[in-house]
RNA sequence: GGUGGGUUGGCCGAGAGGCGAGGCAACGGACUGCAAAUCCGUGUACACGGGUUCAAAUCCCGUACCCACCUCCA
């Protein structure tokens, strides 16, 4: 079976066919910088870090080019709210979504552009679609260049809308629109803007329009027609629809197909930061381990809806300690799998990775494997084949438990030999105990262990212990 | 007004005409000195009303409620 992507253009599952064989690639609608990553601005960067290391194992060689938008008005306000300069506000936010995605073990792109980085492509792009008649400078001395709707037929087909049942934008101001559908490809610098945030342009100083950043950067790394293009389900309309616009009326083929992610929402609204900081990366990670969290994300569907909550957070860890405790008590028996993964993943789960990235159904495949190894345990067998199955899929999701990607678990190897030593001195004192049969001096050695934090297990190899 | 999506058991969450995905929780059993972990077993869920069909959560018609987007948004 052929890999099958969900494209927003088609609205169908169609078989994924490269424009090169062997290769894809992707652009990646990124972040606007301008505030602290909370669990929904993360699940795109999830969801497609996933496609990208399916197309992988599927044997493309995968171009992943993930944008920062690192200059808009919001950008603007709020420096100017927390009298920061934007440029500094959009640093530190960038530091902070880096550490959002290498907590949930989120490949970096092969490139990351920046909008502030490509100003020229994007002046080129704009100054090339006013020679074809796509757009035009603004008359009312704005210094505005906007793109005409009117002069793109197909304007709307992304989103199957008719540009007569459009709403007109509510920023009143009309400025020097043709058409209040028109949309801006570059914005003419204001007396009350930084200078730092205004570039030199053949209508005056400026910075870009939001959309135009996105073809610019796409043509630049992956050429006029490329493969994936992706982003929330929210950048449809206008966002990609715009992109696409442009892009073609310039010329360009633009992408083959468009894949969207659905939102995380809270109390069934839209997460927003006005929620508060709880939902933020770094709080959420508080409560359940980096690993647990990319569980969380990949075992729903990109394109399914999630109601975040803390009760399914902790579900989820729960369920995913379950698959590391087998690893453990397979003893880790089995390496990662290297070489062709598709011929240690089961076809189940291949199947279900090839169907749209069916993430569900392949974590039910995942746990499959998983008590059929425990079973195997129990029984005695080998499960070398289970766990080198269990790793590879893990691997897929990008949720091993071994990957350095998580890196030390902040344990230090020194303190755990000597904490070793001294659980070792009272579990040969319990064996004693239970070998005298005295319960109640076992029972005790092991409860003030687990009010110290160390858990005993007792297994057929002795007893075990874990903080 | 236009466009798109949703409503599944105690909870989360898949599926898209016939065989109960999977996880969490619960209950019973095995194992254990007791636990933990693990394994085995236990459920007649698909918003509502009609219809099509030998068979509907799945298809059709209608209704209700919810959400997103319509030029700031992951």
């Amino acid at each position: 079976m052929p890999l099958r992507l969900h494209d927003t253009a088609t609205r169908e599952v169609r078989d994924f066919v490269p424009l090169r064989p062997g290769h894809a690639g992707i652009y990646l609608c990124g972040l606007t910088v301008q505030s602290a990553p909370h669990v929904g601005h993360v699940r795109s960067g999830v969801c497609f870090d996933v496609l990208r290391r399916w197309l992988g194992v599927r044997g493309h060689t995968v171009t992943f080019i993930r944008n920062v938008t690192d200059i808009d008005d919001k950008i603007l306000a709020k420096g100017a709210e927390q009298d920061l300069e934007w440029w500094a506000l959009t640093a530190v936010n960038k530091r902070l979504l880096d550490e959002a995605y290498a907590l949930l073990n989120v490949l970096p792109p092969t490139y990351e552009p920046a909008a502030t980085g490509h100003v020229p492509e994007m002046l080129e792009l704009i100054g090339l679609l006013i020679e074809r008649g796509h757009a035009y400078p603004a008359t009312d001395g704005s210094g505005d260049v906007y793109f005409d709707v009117a002069s793109w037929p197909s304007y709307g087909e992304l989103t199957r809308q008719r540009v007569e049942d459009m709403e007109a934008a509510e920023d009143a101001d009309p400025r020097g629109k043709r058409d209040p559908r028109d949309f801006a490809l570059w914005k003419g610098a204001k007396a009350s803007e930084p200078r730092t945030a205004s570039w030199p342009s053949p209508w005056g100083r400026g910075r870009p329009g939001w959309h135009i950043e996105c073809s610019a950067m796409a043509g630049k790394y992956l050429g006029d027609a490329f493969d994936i293009h992706g982003g929330g389900v929210d950048l449809r309309f206008p966002h990609h629809e715009n992109e696409q616009a442009q892009s073609r009326a310039a010329g360009q083929d633009f992408a083959s197909y468009w894949m969207h992610n659905a939102w995380i929402t809270t109390s069934g609204e839209k997460m927003s930061k006005s929620l508060g900081n709880s939902l933020l990366v770094p709080n959420v990670l508080e409560r359940v381990r980096g690993v647990e969290l990319r569980y969380y994300l990949v075992a729903s569907h990109y394109r399914s809806h999630v109601e975040f909550s803390f009760e399914a957070l902790e579900e989820a860890a729960a369920a995913y300690r379950r698959i590391e405790g087998f690893l453990e008590r397979a003893d880790r028996g089995g390496a990662a799998a290297t070489g062709d993964l598709l011929e240690v993943l089961p076809a189940a789960f291949v199947d279900a990775m090839d169907d749209d990235l069916g993430t569900p159904a392949a974590v039910a495949v995942l746990h499959d494997t998983v008590r059929e190894g425990n079973r195997r345990l129990d029984a005695g067998d080998d499960v070398a084949a289970q766990v080198t199955a269990v790793r590879a899929m893990l691997g897929v999701l990008g949720v091993d438990p071994d990957d350095p990607a998580w890196g030390s678990t902040g344990t230090d190897d020194h303190l755990v030999g000597v904490v070793d030593a001294l659980v070792r001195g009272l579990l040969d004192e319990r064996a004693q105990a239970r070998a005298d049969k005295d319960w109640a001096r076992a029972d005790e050695i092991r409860d003030r262990l687990k009010a110290a934090g160390v858990e005993i297990t007792d297994t057929p190899d002795g007893p075990t212990w874990s903080t």
